[in-house]
DNA sequence: GACTAAGCGAGACGGTACGTCGCGTCTTAAA
DNA sequence: TTTAAGACGCGACGTACCGTCTCGCTTAGTC
């Protein structure tokens, strides 16, 4: 145990020079240019060393995908469920795009069960729990239904991001995120007895 | 030109009998264990005879989807805008489930250029022109927004597919695609003051 | 059949270069420096060619020095038997001394029992056919015993030389040579005229 | 030197585990199973440590050699020089079979020649004074000519039964030995009275 | 019905990267 | 001071498929 704690010099300095040698290759090359053998040479670090942490390249890409969510800021209560959707949505979008790992690996993650569970644990669940708290906040605001289905919600919300990104191709801004979130604030609006006092 | 139309007998059985081959491997082994050396030996079709087709592995399994795609079927006027949006998403659902080809690609598509060109105009398109009858006589009867953007609405209900299958790895089933169904009709409902006449 | 006889070219430009650069390599650096990936860079034959021919760096390394055993020159009837043996022992030397390559497979050859096989079928069982044709004939001349052992008697020749190669390391030369010979001639020489009267 | 007078206690006990766990690793494994990684993990010996007492794998096996060659009783007097050098050979015999770790090492003293001269030195000149002793009796007792050359004898007993184990793969049995021990009188036998006469 | 070129099978080949093994060095904490 | 523990850079291993390239055989459709 003590050993662990108290010598993770040379594994850090390991960790942190493959991670940036894998983001600096994954950028500049896409993940079909992300390589064991390229990350190796990039970072100075022997290719033994990164197998030791990571069992190939997919679970290498999926943790500098997995770092870039832990970044994820949880979007505060701006007392306004629209607002709040899209600063989520664009953070999503943004992390989405850095470094383009996502497109890469999304076959993997697909095929691979253990891949996949990470992904889960480690993103989804993420995110699933920042669209939970910012549509409890809206049911309270009364601006979604109190019946509105988390899942499906942050389904509706990422699912196009994902089907432009990976395979449409078309563009990810400003004008679809809010496209998307005003079809999902439509989709859950609460019954129209409520819209009657508003309109 | 000439040779294509003039000697179409041996072409064509190899050709079957390489698409064949693909579609069992896909499905037995997953599009890890599509190989060309793999479809060659199993079609009994030699290697050069598949890359004389195929430029490359994913081009061979994009062919064995859009086959696929090629056999969606219309669907008719119902009469209920519904039950057309319904058949749209389990007719898709069948097809992206059968082979379990798309995740395999996702990443191709997503990354090469020419494979995600073909994609869009041999599969999306074909879709695109679906939803965009659907909707267009949904618009008729008053069931949808008159400026309901098709392409929008397109991602709205195959994108969270797309997320279920790859990323989440939830289930495709009938009550996810009623939810998606609804949450879609719900977004471009018409305007609330027509509904109170209607009802 | 005919493919198999009638485009030997390519494999045969193979075949030489591999084994030239083997050649090369044994010479300069000793069996040590022979590695596989070596010989594919000097010969500019790629490392899976070489591995369609060889299982191992060790049947690579046997496969010169079958080809230099081929090379043996039967010593043909010179009329006299010490000679003659002096002949055969020079020949095995240099071939021995050639590239240096089995003191570097020895261990290999104990140890591996295909590799044992093949080296007792190509090399020894030749020479064992050498040394029984000498052999026959001195024992027609009288000047062996007709009761000699050609396998020790190619024992007493070889091993002697064997050791000093791999274990004494003590030089071979015609001194060495001679005294051997000498050794098994009076070893297996006739018994005397004397012999009558001893017994 | 104050090291290993004054701390013999740990010492002793590394010594000791990481002999037994080489042996075992020869007997179970043979010399390609042996490793400094394997040796370190069953003997429960840090690999450092192992590396401060030999510089490397072979150094290793050789220490194994040279503790067994170290038990090499010197055959006494027994008035009969056949018994003896019969003696010599059933000894050596013994010591080569036990452990197999010659076979495995022989292309390292071939080949490496810091190795190549601890073997001399601990074990070739070890038997090379027992045939001295041998010969010099047998000198005496007339059973061997005066100028019979030790060394040579030497190899002429030794290099049959090195070139049975290494090359030709036959048994070493007492058959073997009679016969080697026989050529090898035969080969030094003193002139007979009948040489007088021939010359 | 024989001819002839397109299409094909077979598979050798150079090449890239894989993931693994064991080497020998180095660093650190505990004994 | 010596050790156990083990991270590390390194070199080579043998494998899997890639996509390219001959090379003759097969055969469909023409003459």
């Amino acid at each position: 145990m003590t050993q662990l704690v108290t010598r993770p010099a040379r594994r850090a300095r390991s960790d942190q020079a493959i991670l940036a040698a894998t983001r600096e290759l994954l950028e500049q090359h896409g993940v079909r240019g992300l390589t064991i053998e390229g990350v190796a040479e990039r970072s100075g670090v022997a290719k033994t060393t990164i197998y030791r942490r990571y069992r190939d390249r997919d679970e290498l890409a999926l943790a500098v995908l997995i770092e870039d969510t832990e970044s994820f800021r949880t979007p505060p209560d701006l007392g306004d469920t629209r607002k709040e959707l899209l600063a989520f949505v664009k953070e999503a979008t943004e992390i989405i795009l850095r470094g383009s790992v996502i497109q890469g690996i999304a076959s993997e993650v697909a095929t691979n069960p253990e891949l996949g569970q990470a992904y889960r644990e480690r993103i989804i669940d993420v995110r699933l729990a920042e669209v939970g708290e910012i549509v409890a906040r809206a049911i309270e605001r009364g601006d979604l239904r109190p019946d509105t289905d988390v899942r499906v919600a942050h389904e509706l919300l990422i699912g196009p991001l994902m089907y432009r990104l990976i395979f449409s191709g078309r563009p990810l801004n400003r004008r679809h995120a809010a496209q998307v979130v005003d079809a999902v604030m439509a989709a859950y609006a609460p019954a129209p007895a409520a819209t009657k006092k508003r309109r």
